[in-house]
DNA sequence: TCAGACATGTAACGTGTTACATGATTCT
DNA sequence: AGAATCATGTAACACGTTACATGTCTGA
């Protein structure tokens, strides 16, 4: 639902062929929206025929194996800032790891803290290099509009990096209290009690 | 990948049809892993025929309008024990606002304060939701291992929300702050600066 | 008996993932 | 000419979403 418009904002900040795009993808945008280059050529087609963007002409189009470059065009440019202003609710979360825990109250929490602890390294090295783009594009005084926005979300990957590390070393803690968790289960299986837990 | 193992959880938790597991998602575990009833009664069907459950002998089983309820065999109890250890990455962020926050750098902020002002309710709204779920089920002192585990991952969808709460008022602060946002992008278009901001 | 809730299921489609196929360019 | 890299593309499948179809049970 959102990659096409994060390939037009892509193209928009600058013009690229495919395989450029994948590259920024693997940075930058893709912090937020990830895509393989599979889906970024599909998306291109589907974005091509529309209307929204158009391949630069090249030498030639013989199409296959040769580099194309796509320019965004003002119909694409519109669709863009009608989606950025288009009501869409926010995603509820959607985290395999909270499972896990979850299940682990059920099952046992065997194996559950090294995962965890390795969990924790990620996302500690995954903080700093935030914390080093920061530094190095936000270092010193204000900017542009653009740039104030793009710092901002920044900062959404920083703080939520940082919620990652303090609940972690919280969820460490509490794994680590609970003894080395062996057996299936602690609790009362099959419990009849309220399940609106979360 | 991880539904399966949320239905599993949740079976565990108490042996239940289709319709009420659909149900118990829409709280609860689906607070984290949410799905449809379509996407459930698939997963329940792979998971009988897999061997991980098996449906409790009802009256008949002419199996069409009729309910049919499901409890974990001792294999699906192994699989889900097994996943709670395993190795597997966090995946990146996937946020469609924090993108759409990326476009308005590009295309102009026309209309994005008050979506961000409709999500920060929404998610104040969450926020009260969740915390009076704490208060309930975690109000007074402590309670079983299954149980901390639980309160655990409420910590984290409350954190979260928190995040969000604090970061969409700056956004939004940020937003009111750069005037009306009307036109077409303030900022310098087709920039050759660096693109590694995130 | 009819309406409404309960309950399970099909079909079709869009998006994301993995593996593989093919052609062009550059360097040795 | 061969290897490595650049570059675009196909195919198949898993998962998620939406719309719809079908059957059962309960109470007015």
């Amino acid at each position: 639902m959102s990659l096409p418009y994060a390939i037009l904002t892509a193209l928009l900040e600058k013009p690229s062929s495919g395989l450029e795009l994948t590259r920024r993808f693997d940075k930058s945008i893709g912090y937020f929206w990830s895509a393989t280059h599979q889906q970024i050529y599909r998306e291109l087609g589907k974005l091509e025929e529309s209307g929204a963007i158009r391949a630069l002409p090249g030498p030639t189009q013989p199409t296959r194996g040769q580099r194309k470059e796509y320019e965004v065009l003002p119909a694409g440019r519109d669709e863009l800032a009608a989606w950025v202003a288009k009501i869409e609710d926010p995603k509820p979360i959607r985290d395999a790891l909270l499972l896990r825990l979850r299940a682990a109250g059920v099952v046992g929490t065997q194996g559950l803290e090294a995962e965890v602890r390795r969990h924790l390294a990620l996302h500690r090295a995954q903080l700093a290099e935030y914390r080093a783009i920061e530094e190095r594009d936000f270092g010193d005084g204000r900017d542009s509009e653009g740039d104030r926005l793009r710092h901002l979300v920044l900062r959404a990957g920083i703080d939520l990096e940082n919620f990652w590390v303090g609940w972690l070393e919280a969820a460490r803690a509490e794994l680590a209290d609970m003894g080395t968790g062996v057996g299936t289960g602690t609790g009362t299986d099959a419990r009849t009690g309220p399940d609106s837990t979360a």
